[in-house]
DNA sequence: TGCGCATTGTAGCCAGGGCTACAGAATAAG
DNA sequence: CTTATTCTGTAGCCCTGGCTACAATGCGCA
């Protein structure tokens, strides 16, 4: 069976592209279940910079991502901007939606190419009613995602900066890195500004602890990306 | 139409009963389809100090709370144990069931007697699977798990020890308080090492950091529970 | 009613890391 | 290629909060 795949990322783009079909969430899903739902998703593409929607903004719409990489970023009380997460392929954009919120409490922004498959909130509804086993994907999903959150908030606080900082580097490289001859990389470039935010330290202390990392050989960096080598990975 | 509620609490007891029926998850699920659910699940009561399930151990079920209060905690690779959080009538435990997990991630304490539905985990899928709009409030429900998650994320590491502390309290109140002449009242006692814990921070430090919030009167403390005035809620 | 354990309170030392300031690299923009 | 801007690296000051140690209070239980 053909997938529209192909009409939805150019074949000379170079992101790469990923069939919806072969998002987990779709496991098991019937072909026939499949096909209406590709047909009430729009296709949209993002260009690097902008962005899926903003803090504030009212929810209309709620994303799967199909290829390229977002970045969850929140404004503070205190007027400071800081970086939330990161998604990737395969992940879900605006799960807000589906609860009682009617803003967006944060802004999706696309880090590079990203295209994405939007559905209208009542569209998406309807078809997790007409189609259950998707729900319990997705719940199964969502609990994951939370039980990720836990752990983090568990560990932000609790070592020094560099071990911090070390875990930090790993998780992402774990979940959007790629293998390469060194270890896995990440596949963008992380600011120390943005591993502050994540990380909850300051800008200055993160440059410190990394030097010390690149010292110890823990991290490399290479062109701008960070690599975890694989000899180096906790467990 | 009654309710099974005065068979699972016992009429003279000091905890609020809570009716499932009352549960946001089951808005709009038709009395037929509730029947259903209850039918499929197991009261279980716990004494204070007992555990719903432990860290490692393997998921067998999913829990609603109906009365009482859990206490969420987990043992980190270096050993110490930390609170993570705290659930309340209405609340699901044990969601990890949900997701690929094996075992429990956490271990859930009864911090004082409590009363639950428990499901086994084959059924409750069977209940979401015949019962879609279920899953839909499921959903709405972790999604907003999932925002407070990330919000107290954002906020763990920003500001001084004094300023989170306040906000943690002041959350907990919000979430788990009893409105009083004086303001919101934590219905339990939280010990310094525990806020420690959610604050991320030494047991010490919060003991000071709270001897200061009493002294400006931004907390009350009064037999063991404390107590935030309205007037100093954020906001 | 007295013993023992848990929780809370105080003190003091000192290091991690927050903060400012500036200089050099690296990218982007023109 | 030049200029502007953003990112990275270093230095130094100083304060918050980590850590140890011990005292005081409170609570449960025999």
């Amino acid at each position: 069976m053909k997938c529209s795949c192909e009409d939805f990322v150019p074949l000379n783009s170079s992101i790469s592209p990923v069939c919806l079909r072969d998002l987990t969430i779709f496991d098991g899903v019937s072909e026939e279940d499949f096909e209406r739902f590709r047909g009430i998703g729009v296709r949209k593409n993002f260009r690097e910079g902008q962005t899926l929607f903003v803090q504030g903004g009212p929810i209309t719409e709620i994303f799967v991502i199909k290829a390229g990489r977002i970045r969850l970023s929140k404004v503070m009380k205190d007027g400071t901007e800081i970086t939330l997460d990161f998604r990737k392929p395969g992940d879900l954009i605006g799960e807000e939606a589906l609860s009682r919120s009617v803003n967006y409490p944060l802004t999706a922004w696309a880090m590079e190419e990203t295209v994405t498959c939007g559905f209208r909130v009542r569209d998406f509804n309807q078809l997790i009613l007409d189609n259950p086993d998707l729900g319990l994907k997705l719940i199964g999903n969502m609990s994951q995602r939370i039980l990720t959150l836990n752990s983090r908030l568990g560990s932000v606080t609790s070592g020094t900066l560099e071990d911090r900082l070390f875990n930090l580097l790993a998780n992402i490289a774990g979940e959007h890195g790629k293998k390469t001859p060194l270890g896995y990389s990440i596949t963008f470039p992380l600011t120390h500004e943005e591993l502050s935010c994540l990380v909850g330290a300051h800008r200055v202390s993160v440059t410190k602890a990394l030097k010390r990392l690149r010292d110890t050989g823990k991290i490399i960096k290479q062109e701008r990306r960070f690599i975890v080598p694989s000899g180096t990975l906790p467990r």
